[in-house]
DNA sequence: TGCTTGATTAACT
DNA sequence: GTTAATCAAGCAC
């Protein structure tokens, strides 16, 4: 896919702004990602750290593939592939803002807020699961780069205990939350 | 085979 | 601000 490929630190502030959008069992849902964090091998707080196991396999495929994890054994949370096929690099789509589909979103959540500010969240709004683990962009699953670039900060990443100081989450501005 | 730790969320007080 | 829910991966024994 145009645009994907390329060292994750370099792609994450890139997605920022970009519109990813599901379309599952004739139901349509959209939001726009205002919060990502990169992950690679040799990053201690990577889940391909340890190297290539059956769980974080789909880390290693081609740029463009989803990588989605079980989180505390009760959330998902979805990854997209953007390094170099074998590399075990992604990053973690951590938040976004509903474009579409809000309604069919409320229903997967099971309320009327707090839709997708969250890697839990935006998952379950966007009806991602360990099913959708290992697929790639395409028909169902759909990323668009925004005309214009949004303006993004770099921080440190969230929830981890290891490689703390490594600015790799990008926020958009205007939704910023430090 | 058992223990600890999470790339979290929601419901409490 | 605190804590339960809930389970698989990783590591020690």
């Amino acid at each position: 896919m145009l645009g994907l490929h390329g060292p994750v630190e370099e792609i994450a502030p890139r997605l920022i702004g970009a519109t990813l959008e599901t379309r599952f069992d004739g139901l349509h849902t959209a939001a726009v990602l205002t919060e990502v964090e990169a992950y690679s091998e040799f990053d201690p707080a990577s889940h391909s750290f340890r190297g290539r196991t059956a769980a974080n396999e789909s880390m290693y495929g081609p740029a463009g593939t989803i990588y989605v994890y079980r989180s505390y054994g009760v959330h998902w949370c979805a990854n997209l592939v953007t390094g170099t096929e074998g590399r075990g690099e992604a990053i973690l789509l951590r938040a976004g803002r509903p474009v579409a589909g809000v309604e069919v979103m409320r229903r997967r959540r099971g309320r009327r807020d707090h839709l997708t500010d969250g890697p839990g969240k935006l998952a379950q709004a966007l009806g991602l699961n360990g099913d959708h683990d290992g697929l790639s962009m395409g028909s169902v699953i759909e990323l668009r780069f925004p005309e214009m670039a949004a303006q993004v900060v770099a921080t440190p990443r969230i929830g981890i205990s290891k490689a703390i100081n490594t600015p790799w989450r990008f926020v958009e501005v205007r939704t910023i939350t430090l």
